[in-house]
DNA sequence: AAAAAAGTGAACTGGTCAGTCTATATTTAC
DNA sequence: GTAAATATAGACTGACCAGTTCACTTTTTT
């Protein structure tokens, strides 16, 4: 029975670690944080978490990094599957609209804005791992689609930044400053169209 | 010699708090501000600074209120000044995008919603004195250029939300996390331009 | 089963900071 | 000129917290 247990690069309790520190930070924020609580939820001594990350702060950005990109991975995927550009667009505005909304896409985005000054680092690892990719994808997708004739953009970098920006359309804000509850199928959808809307009536061929 | 001294509704160093709070705030943000260097800063005791302001919590909330409404009041006035709709939206443009990138705009930013969570009336408060003043003055603005033919905007508030996000456009969020220096004129135009375009290219009547 | 690796718990250090208090001084109002 | 209001310095309290250390236990490896 020697099961080829997958190599466990870190030890037993790693895990239980990063998923103790998650839950305590996305409910506390980083400063609300204290590492006692986390070892607490995490089941594990403080010596052990010290023994894996050398500060509190190194441990916040392993847990933003893996959140981001799980999140961007899954927000991207398969929008280049489609030949409809405004279904790919709608599904691609769907998936980022319902992450920018979600629990944790709104308090990761709270944490690292409001730590970035202290930790420049938090900042870059963040944007890396999230908004530079989904930049990345999107800007290949349009680029593509002005190859194949069926989108006219000059420019395409401005283009892939304005889109994201417009699934927002008010409603980040608000639900970042905790100031209204979260929006129905209904207005979600009044938004993702409103911003597909306005993409391609100024960015269609012909 | 009896000049009517403007009412001092707060005591001689009401000002000096104030002033000195504002410095302090925004270079170090919230937490990082300690209220020792407040008074040191606003050369004024602690005790002073605690007959005027229950908690360190309050002396902010003041603080960002004031830099909000000037700042508000500033980005949106004239915007009804002008005929032309090209020209009006540009010059709101201008404003709102050079606010949102100036440096007390990203600080007051940063710290709100960072803060928001811990202290939700932080969050209301600013968008209340900020974002709800601009959002309002930019409806009204756009729905009497409906009702005289020169735009065509079925949903005048979805309207309203898009287009301050469209001033963002990449830019902010870069600007926000401290990941780039601050954008050049040319830069400035170029997303202005691309959002005034986008904007009139979907909602120009006719 | 023995050795090596990983984990434990709890106490401890050194520091920070918000907010209070007191006895004293200055300014303003009458 | 006197009383009331306002301001002062800074010591003090009580709490919190990141990170260290150490003697001890459990798990894994061989």
């Amino acid at each position: 029975m020697n099961a080829p247990q997958a190599i466990v690069k870190h030890g037993r309790k790693w895990d239980q670690v990063l998923n103790g520190a998650r839950t305590v930070f996305m409910r506390d924020g980083f400063e609300g944080a204290s590492v006692d609580d986390i070892v607490r939820e995490a089941g594990v001594s403080k010596a052990t978490l010290y023994s894996y990350f050398p500060d509190k702060r190194l441990l916040f950005i392993e847990v933003a990094k893996c959140e981001c990109q799980a999140q961007s991975d899954a927000a991207v995927a398969q929008v280049e599957a489609t030949d409809d550009v405004r279904e790919a667009l709608t599904t691609a505005a769907k998936r980022m609209t319902r992450f920018f909304m979600s629990d944790v896409g709104l308090q990761v985005h709270r944490i690292i804005v409001g730590e970035s000054q202290r930790f420049p680092e938090i900042g870059r690892e963040f944007y890396e791992s999230g908004p530079a990719r989904v930049h990345a994808i999107l800007r290949s997708f349009l680029q593509k689609e002005v190859d194949r004739g069926n989108l006219n953009i000059e420019d395409v970098d401005l283009a892939a930044d304005q889109f994201p920006e417009l699934c927002k359309a008010g409603l980040h804000l608000k639900m970042v400053l905790g100031l209204r509850e979260p929006p129905t199928n209904e207005e979600i959808d009044r938004v993702i169209d409103g911003a597909v809307d306005m993409f391609l009536c100024k960015y269609s061929a012909g």
